[in-house]
RNA sequence: CGCGGGAUAGAGCAGUCUGGUAGCUCGUCGGGCUCAUAACCCGGAGGUCGUGAGGUUCAAAUCCCACUCCCGCAA
C-alpha cells in the first residue's frame, strides 16, 4: 500500500517506525516540518521524523506550507492510497484530505473527544487523570474533530510522567496505525467509523511558559500532577531566593504536612526539599534542574548549599 | 556569529576578582561505640583542577589566548 507519512516530533517518529516495519506498507514519502533554528547557537535541527526517514532512505519533504495547492503536484506524483498523520504541526487543506483512497488518518494522543489539540498527553497527566489512550481517526476540517476509527487505552500510573506515558502511547499509536493498514486492506476499516460527541469534547492547548510555573498556594497533589505532566521536558519551574530558575523533575505529595508556613517556604531539607503548599499539604522535591545545570537529585542540590530551611520558592 | 551559566576526587559544590603546599558536604574503604543502625566517633584511599610538551610568571585551579564538551534562556 502506498502511504505518505506526515509527522514531526518523537511521537511521530515512533509511529513512522511502526508503519515502516509493516510488511504491507510502502512509504512513498515523508512530510515533516522544515528544520528550524532551535536551541543554543540557533543551529538548524532536523525533526526526529526527518532523522528516521533519512536513516532509512525514505524521501523527505519539508514544505513551508500546503495551502493553496502548494503540495498538489508532489502529491500527485507520490499518489498515496493512504496518508498517516501524527503530530505534523500543519493544517492539511482539503485537496490533501480528499486525495487518498483510504483517507487521511491521524493518530491522536488521547481518547477523543477528550483533549483535542496540541498537547493531549501532558494535559491528561496535569489534570490528574488515571486513564488515557490513542485514537486513530479520519481527519476533518476542525482540529481533531474527525470520525474515530480505533482506540487503544492505557492507564496513567502514579509514577508515570510525560516521558514514560509518551513512550507507552507512541507504541500504542504505532500499533493502531498498523491495524488501520490491515483493516483498510481487508475492507473492514470503514465499518469502524464512529463520529465524536462534540458535547463531550475538551481541549488540550499548547503548553505555554506560564503553564509550567509552580504556584505553591495550590494543593500539593495538583502540583505533583503538573510536575509529572511536564517531565522530562519542559519541566515545571520556580525560582530560588537568589532569583535563579529551579526546575522540578520529580516530586512527591505529603498530604498532611501540618504546617502553617507561607506557600513556597522550604520546610525541611532532611529528605529532598520539602516545600509548603496549599491546604496544609507539602511537596517533597526529589529531583531538580538548577539553572545552567543538569538534572540532579535534590540531595545533591542541597549538598551544594544552595538552599536553607525557611527560604521561599516563588516565581 | 541570538543572550547567558558551567567544566576542580565517585556525586554536589567552594576556592579564581586580590597568582604561592587543593578544600567542604556526602559517598566509599578500614576501625571503634552500640542489642542494633541509614545514628555517632576515629582513621584511610581517591584530583595531571575540561583540552593545548599554548602565553605571561620565580611560581598558574587562579591572569591571557585558542579549542572541546555540558547546560539555562530566547526562538
Amino acid at each position: 500500500m502506498r502511504i505518505v507519512f506526515m509527522g514531526t516530533p518523537d511521537f511521530a517518529a515512533e509511529c513512522l517506525k511502526a508503519v515502516y516495519n509493516h510488511p504491507a506498507a510502502e512509504i512513498v514519502g515523508v512530510l515533516t516540518q522544515p528544520d528550524t533554528q532551535k536551541g543554543r547557537g540557533m543551529k538548524f535541527i532536523p525533526s526526529p521524523v526527518k532523522v528516521f526517514a533519512t536513516e532509512h532512505d525514505l524521501p523527505v519533504y519539508q514544505p513551508e506550507t500546503l495551502k493553496n495547492g502548494a503540495f498538489a503536484e508532489e502529491l500527485k506524483t507520490l499518489d498515496p492510497e493512504l496518508i498517516f498523520v501524527a503530530a505534523y504541526g500543519k493544517i492539511l487543506p482539503s485537496y490533501v484530505l480528499e486525495y487518498p483512497k483510504y483517507g487521511c488518518i491521524n493518530a491522536h494522543g488521547s481518547l477523543l473527544p477528550l483533549y483535542r489539540g496540541a498537547s493531549p498527553i501532558q494535559r491528561a497527566i496535569m489534570d490528574g487523570h488515571t486513564r488515557t489512550g490513542i485514537t486513530a481517526m479520519y481527519m476533518a476540517d476542525g482540529i481533531d474533530t474527525g470520525d474515530m476509527l480505533l482506540k487503544g487505552e492505557c492507564d496513567i500510573l502514579p509514577e508515570d510522567d510525560f516521558g514514560t506515558l509518551h513512550d507507552k502511547l507512541a507504541a500504542i499509536a504505532g500499533d493502531l496505525l498498523c491495524q488501520v493498514i490491515d483493516k483498510a486492506l481487508d475492507g473492514t476499516l470503514e465499518a469502524c467509523r464512529c463520529p465524536q460527541n462534540d458535547a463531550e469534547a475538551t481541549h488540550a492547548p499548547k503548553i505555554l511558559k506560564e503553564d509550567t510555573v509552580l504556584d505553591f498556594s495550590r494543593p500539593a497533589c495538583e502540583l505533583c500532577c503538573l510536575i509529572r505532566g511536564l517531565s522530562p521536558a519542559p519541566l515545571a519551574m520556580t525560582k530560588t531566593p537568589d532569583g535563579k530558575l529551579l526546575k522540578v523533575a520529580c516530586a512527591k505529595v505529603v498530604q498532611d504536612a501540618g504546617h502553617s508556613a507561607a506557600p513556597g517556604t522550604v520546610l525541611s531539607l532532611d529528605d529532598g526539599i520539602l516545600v509548603a503548599c496549599g491546604n496544609g499539604s507539602a511537596l517533597r522535591l526529589n529531583a531538580v534542574v538548577p539553572e545552567g545545570k543538569k538534572r540532579m537529585d535534590a540531595a545533591d542540590y542541597i549538598r551544594g548549599r544552595k538552599l536553607n530551611v525557611g527560604d521561599l520558592l516563588a516565581y
